[in-house]
RNA sequence: GCCUCCAUAGCUCAGCUGGAUAGAGCACCGGUUUUCUAAACCGUAGGUCACAGGUUCGAAUCCUGUUGGGGGUACCA
């Protein structure tokens, strides 16, 4: 649409001698009720008109029609400048770029972006917070890949610390032995099992405590199970076997877990971090903090940054014990981060709680200079309530992730028979497309809402599968699909001399034609949530389209049938490639 | 206390680089199947865009304040 920008601007030149920047004209998509597509909304140029809105509008419009060839037509209503583009240029749209065989693929920026995702506590089952998490950063690095970019996708495990140790002490203890194997838990089940007994066990030693007459925090502090379990975890640090042994049982039933649960969600990592390989990583970066002089040393020897002329606080970097902090091994990792892959730009997702966090990281490493700290980006998201309040994984009020995905699948496989839509699929296409379905509500659900805004999630009330949803779009694609094998369609361009585009085949084109211009704009805002809306918007449109024009199939004039079919084919690509980016698979029919 | 995010229909959400009469889905009510898949389509109803000011030709959108809610503010991660 760059010719109409160019051509108001010369109109404004040639008719009131102005010379004016290209985005005093505002373009805008026309509304419905008005004749014509696109509108300039003329507010702006009145000022270099010295002429009323109305009389602006007209002058530019009537230059416009007479100059510019695919103007074929205006009218003016208030402001708004209403233009009608000639057929001719959605038809060469259409058959140059949409059907171009280029038109969805990715083109390389030549930049690389390292997504870190996931990032587990290896002590307990993923629940519907991880599974945003996960969908989140999957689709993230997806619609990045497709905005041109080289992606690494990373899983920094949280794989030790007192977590850890709660669970092993409590398996040590009450577990009898128990493996996956013996009790056909999941092994991610199993030692979370054991992590809620230690918070059990350790809370009646608090309440006995004080019954003794302490304080609850000292009782906190005091318990004889806490302190076991950071004997341990001291144990561990030192490299003791028998600790060690056992954390490396214990953490390799839970990663088998949640391969289980990383298979079934279809999320994947190139490269993984491991906690315990980076949690003393940081000292280094602390050093040259301290001598550039943004670090300062306190008498006790701990390490501190200033960040009140940032309007932050002070914030420890190093404890008076030379022990590392969170922030310490951030910083840490961080460098070793670029260091192994010199990428320009560095995505974390991880939950607005720790924003100040990301903040304080941000602006650290900044002010050590580090060159790369500008490509530092936290993609914080909301965190998914339910209507009880927030999950807490020791009090079990948590929505489980495997138990969730199992009720989703189920739950397409009784909507889908009842439809009575699969009699003649084998058992394994059966499977496959519960599967899709399922997951596809799942993931649309999640996905479907813009990153930062928290989500409530009612267990009580089920996840559609109407309206809004993954299952309707891909529904809508199954139903194309359906379609064009029936028409036996051969990709070719129609004969366009005797056709009348329709008002939808219009704008479905003008849609369709928006796609790599949505995942621009969603990629720059890290928002698959812009894809969801926009895949819906297609569906929903060609589904109007669809049940407007008479069957295709049975079309007599060839020209307009293999147009139809044309459009068919794009918008199923479209949501293909869309959904893709979303990780949702969709089904060639259900 | 301080910092930060959020507030749009009964519910779940779009719309936010300022543009025309604020849009969907669900739920509710009504209609569409001898024609390519009714997980669809069409229609009715539903709004003080939390509140109050300000900027502007024009504000759900930008600014200030107020209220309500989430999160943070640890020598936890």
């Amino acid at each position: 649409m760059n010719f109409i920008v160019a051509g108001a601007v010369k109109a404004v030149k040639e008719l009131y001698g102005q010379d004016i920047a290209e985005d005093v004209i505002n373009l805008q998509e026309t509304r419905k009720e008005f004749e014509g597509q696109v509108t300039i909304v003329v507010f702006p140029v009145v000022r270099f008109s010295k002429k009323s809105p109305e009389e602006t509008g007209n002058d530019i419009g009537t230059f416009l029609q007479q100059n510019v060839a695919e103007v074929v037509g205006f009218n003016v209503v208030k402001g708004f400048l209403n233009l009608s583009i000639a057929e001719s240029y959605w038809v060469n749209l259409f058959n140059d770029t949409l059907l171009a065989s280029d038109f969805l693929m990715a083109k390389p920026n030549g930049q690389k972006v390292m997504v870190e995702y996931s990032s587990p506590n290896t002590n307990k089952p993923l629940h519907l917070g991880h599974v945003r998490n996960n969908l989140l950063g999957y689709s993230v690095s997806e619609l990045l890949k497709a905005d041109g970019y080289e992606v690494i996708k990373t899983n920094l495990v949280n794989d030790r610390g007192i977590h850890i140790c709660k669970s092993m002490l409590a398996w040590q203890k009450w577990g009898n032995g128990e493996t996956p194997e013996s009790t056909g838990l999941k092994g991610d089940k199993l030692v979370g099992n054991y992590y809620v007994v230690f918070d059990k066990e350790y809370k009646k030693e608090i309440n006995a405590l004080v019954a003794d007459g302490q304080t609850e925090e000292e009782a906190k502090k005091n318990a004889p199970l806490i302190k076991e379990a950071q004997q341990m975890l001291l144990q561990w640090e030192q490299g003791d076997a028998a600790v060690v042994g056992l954390w490396e049982k214990m953490n390799g039933w839970v990663y088998s877990g949640f391969d289980v649960t990383y298979k079934k969600l279809g999320v994947d990592f190139d490269k993984y971090y491991y906690e315990s390989n980076t949690y003393l990583l940081g000292k280094d970066t602390i050093e040259e903090g301290l001598a550039k002089g943004v670090f300062f040393k306190k008498e006790d020897g701990s390490v501190w940054i200033d960040l009140t002329a940032d309007g932050l606080d002070q914030k420890l970097v190093l404890r008076s014990d030379g022990t590392s902090v969170y922030i310490t091994q951030d910083l840490g990792t961080a460098q070793m981060k670029y260091d192994d892959f010199k990428m320009d730009k560095s995505i974390y997702v991880v939950g607005n709680e720790q924003d100040y966090h990301f903040k304080v990281l941000f602006l650290i490493l900044e002010k050590l200079g580090k060159s790369w700290a500008k490509g530092l980006y936290h993609l914080s998201y909301g965190m998914v309530d339910l209507p009880s309040g927030k999950m807490k994984s020791r009090e079990g009020t948590v929505v489980d992730a495997d138990d969730l995905i199992a009720e989703m699948v189920d739950t397409a496989k009784q909507k889908t028979e009842e439809l009575g839509k699969t009699n003649d699929f084998t058992e394994a296409e059966k499977t496959e497309l519960y599967d899709t379905i399922g997951l596809g509500a799942l993931k649309y659900f999640l996905l479907k809402v813009e990153p930062k805004k928290r989500l409530l999630f009612d267990p009580a009330e089920s996840i559609d599968f109407q309206g809004n949803t993954g299952p309707f779009i891909q529904y809508t694609h199954a139903r194309i699909k359906s379609l064009l094998s029936r028409a036996a369609y051969q990709f070719a361009q129609a004969d366009y001399a005797n056709i009348q585009l329709t008002s939808t085949e219009l704008d479905m084109i003008m849609l369709l034609a928006k796609y790599p211009t949505e995942i621009s704009n969603a990629a720059k805002a890290y928002s698959p949530a812009f894809i969801a809306n926009y895949l819906y918007e297609v569906a929903k449109l060609f589904n109007k389209f669809y049940h407007e024009v008479p069957p295709i199939i049975k079309e007599e004039d060839t020209a307009v049938k293999q147009h139809r079919l044309n459009i068919c084919k794009i918008t199923a690509d479209v949501i293909k490639s869309g959904m893709t980016i979303l990780g949702i698979r969709v089904p060639e029919r259900m």
